[in-house]
Order: C-alpha cells, then structure tokens, then sequence
DNA sequence: CTAACTAAACCTA
DNA sequence: TAGGTTTAGTTAG
C-alpha cells in the first residue's frame, strides 16, 4: 500500500492505495500539510488491517497519469478519470451502488432514486445515500453526480458547497 | 436503536 | 392541489 499528495490547480489532493486499486482520494486542501492530515487516518487504517499483505502489485495506479487527469478536471476538462478502485472494505450493497456511480460519465448527474433503480432495488434511494456517503474515493467514485430527484443537491459529506463547486466546474447548475 | 447524501405511495381536507 | 404521514432499505456507532 502506499500513498501520496498530487498538487492540482485547486490545492493538494491526497490518495492512498493498495494492490488492488485507490483506497482513498480526497478533495484538494490549501497546504500540503492540510493534505497530509486529511489522508493520514485512512492509510493508518490500511496499514493496520493489512487486508493485502500478499498484494505486492502496488503500481496498479498509474500515478502520473492520474495526476495529469487531476490537473485536467480541476482546469475544467472532462475526464474520465478511469482508475482501479479496491472494493474490498465495502459491504455487498455498497459496492453495487459505488460501481453504478462510478460510471456517470463527467457533467452528468443523476438522482439517489435512478442508482437504486438500476441496481434492482427501486425503493433504496435513501439507502443509496447512505451508501454514496461511504465513498472514500471522491471525484474516481463520483458520488457528487448524484442529486436529489426534486433537482435538489441532496447532501454530501464533505459539505453542500463542495458538491456545487464540482458540479459548476462540470457546468451543472442547481 | 437511530441517524443519515430519498422518494413514492397514501391519506386528508 | 397542496400538505402531512408512512414506508422501503442499508449500515455504522
């Protein structure tokens, strides 16, 4: 497992994987020491449960490639941002709901209540906001694309100002 | 047991 | 037609 900070247009993002795909890849912070903070927790945890001590492929991630995306997205270009997630500290549900939002192409959105409905279950939309609120892997997992049906943001974790700040730099208003 | 990133079906007036 | 209530579904603490 391993980790690093990517410096964007927008300030440093922080990231941490495994050998099976990113762990964890959070919003970008204004110091590089804000980053640090933000990411040290969850490499802590990967260290500590050591899931994939047998994985020795940690170079799965193409890190420049995902910093020249990164650089993109926040410079306002659509990418694709198509990196291998690991899945394996999800539950069943979650990774069901994470893998539909994980293919919402950039500038589109859609509603808690359609991600529940392509995964069979039409009645989980609320259970689906539960779920996206797990992502770990923001902007990869881009759980900011989904948005209440009434044409509301609906929520997010890291607050309702960073939801509309991504979504106006893909140039969705709401 | 409940709060949390919902939405649709059912009343009721 | 608008407004209020119930229900479905998942999970971390």
């Amino acid at each position: 497992m391993k980790k690093t900070i990517i410096e964007t247009p927008d300030g440093f993002v922080a990231l941490c994987w495994t050998g099976l795909g990113l762990f964890s890849l959070k919003l970008p912070e204004p110091t590089l020491p804000d980053a640090e903070m933000e990411i040290g927790p969850d490499f802590d945890f990967l260290k500590k449960t050591a899931k994939h001590r047998s994985e020795s492929s940690d170079e799965k991630i193409n890190i420049k490639l995902l910093e020249g995306e990164l650089k993109d997205y926040f410079s306002g270009r659509a990418v694709k941002l198509n990196f291998p997630v690991d899945w394996s500290y999800y539950t069943d549900f979650q990774k069901r709901v994470l893998q539909v939002v994980y293919n919402i192409p950039w500038g589109q959105v859609v509603s808690y209540g359609q991600v529940a409905a392509s995964i069979g279950k039409p009645r989980a939309s609320r259970a689906v906001g539960g779920a996206v609120g797990s992502n770990r892997v923001l902007l990869v997992v881009p759980c900011h694309r989904v948005i209440a049906q009434n044409g509301s943001l609906g929520g997010f974790g890291e607050g309702l100002g960073c939801k509309r700040n991504l979504l106006r730099l893909e140039g969705v208003h709401i």
